[in-house]
DNA sequence: TCAAAAGTGTTATGTGTACACCCATGG
DNA sequence: CCATGGGTGTACACATAACACTTTTGA
């Protein structure tokens, strides 16, 4: 790489930060980090970080989520399917206010991830605390009862970025096969449509949905097995089929 | 702005880079400009240049595409009507890997504008030529038997985006109220179906395509007046509504 | 008078929705 | 035995696709 000329052009910085989403008790969550630094010093955020010089940006938010979660992303361009216990990846767009950042001119390239139901976050690297917090109750919308933590807003204009990935998200699993990211390797017809339910804050009749999800060529395919971990009568397993975009698409209530 | 301290991370350039799509006699076109330095020189690519130290991201965007074109451009967020004359403007990805300008590390903020059939491209302030080309030629699909032109592909990653850019477009027209963007402040009924038929590259039934756009609530106003300038009988004339999202959505013919 | 494009009516077919009903397990 | 969730069948409402047909202009 020829050397640097500040005279050439303005110089920026070029941060990723991610949207880590997870479907819980009945209810979407996000990951977030504590600062430790000025500004915005012991607010929450979204984990990310500055993109290394020879990386390129899909490469960085995929660090950045190892470096949060231990999860080995499935990183995606356009459309791909999710597989494994790999989380899905995906570019979600980029922030660049002029005054975003009060210490220098940051501009940052949003991914959202998608992952199954994860056992504790894991500390970064700089040992910064991470937790997995209701997206209701980030985005104010008081969902919950507040557990142990006051409902602050995010640093920076992260709260923007959150909402944003939420709708992505939101409107993303009604033509795509997207909800399987929320899943183990292997779920059930009825653990998928509560990924539906929580994502989208709706009811869905289980029996249409079971018709529609078998129906949509692609999307599922069986793997033999059965489990009762629900309760009730044993259920067919499925894993993710090789279908990215469904048709006919799933669709979403009115509200 | 604090000054820049180089040892805290490392420096980037940050460019927009714009995708102008229009429609002119039945098919996609897009804005290329010639390029007068190496590297690339005497090669097309996408209009765009870097963003200013105090400028925010889709105002940067918005800047070139008025130097370009002289559109007044409506930026939006994530879904906005598009008004008057001036052209859609969204953000449609950010393409940053290591090498795709040799020179230096360039960050590349990739917008996507629609606009109605403009007059000549007006030559940036540079003085750079600028015209329009099919982009079936510019994907190199052999659409069109060629022009004056010879197709040598993009400069940079520009296919890539360009190819993002046109399929973000078509998507986005079959629930979104986004095809008026290429229309004129007032159209026919007929006119909006050729730009549905131009980005798709099908054939619609024009009685059932009327049937369903104008039973669509809020995709079109009747302006009162009617029109013969495609010919046959008189036409009533539209402007776009205020709704931005079509429900139910158009259809897009299978494949 | 004819060609061309705009519009309306009608019908077959398919898809979503609501809900009655049966199935297979654990307690 | 019953509660719980899994899964199938069916009837109705509604949307689309195909196409016959009328309307209104310019040439």
């Amino acid at each position: 790489m020829p050397p640097y000329d500040p005279s050439a052009f303005p110089p920026f910085a070029v941060t990723v930060d991610l949207v880590v989403l997870t479907v819980r008790r009945h209810a979407l969550w996000a990951l977030v980090v504590r600062r430790g630094e000025p500004p915005f010093q012991g607010r929450w955020a979204l984990p990310g970080g500055f993109v290394r010089v020879d990386e390129d940006l899909a490469d960085a938010a995929g660090r950045e989520l190892r470096e949060e979660t231990g999860l080995c992303a499935q990183e995606v361009d356009a459309e791909a399917p999710p597989a494994g216990n790999g989380a899905h990846l995906e570019q979600l767009g980029t922030y660049g206010a002029p005054e975003r950042d009060p210490r220098m001119r940051v501009v940052s390239v949003a991914h959202l991830a998608l992952a199954p139901d994860l056992p504790a976050p894991r500390a970064g690297g700089d040992a910064r605390s991470a937790r997995w917090a209701p997206v209701d109750e980030l985005l104010d919308r008081r969902g919950y009862g507040r557990e142990d933590e006051p409902a602050a807003p995010l640093a920076f204009d992260h709260t923007r970025i959150l909402c944003d990935g939420v709708e992505r998200a939101r409107s993303k699993i009604e033509y795509s096969s997207l909800a399987t990211a929320f899943c183990p390797s292997e779920f059930t017809v009825g653990e998928l449509r509560r990924v539906y339910e929580a994502v989208w804050g709706v009811v869905l009749d289980p029996r249409n949905f079971h018709r529609k999800v078998t129906g949509t060529p692609g999307f599922l395919v069986p793997t033999g097995g059965t489990t009762t971990r629900q309760g009730g009568r044993p259920a067919q397993l499925f894993s993710a089929g090789g279908a990215t975009l469904l048709n006919p698409p799933m669709l979403r209530p009115e509200v």
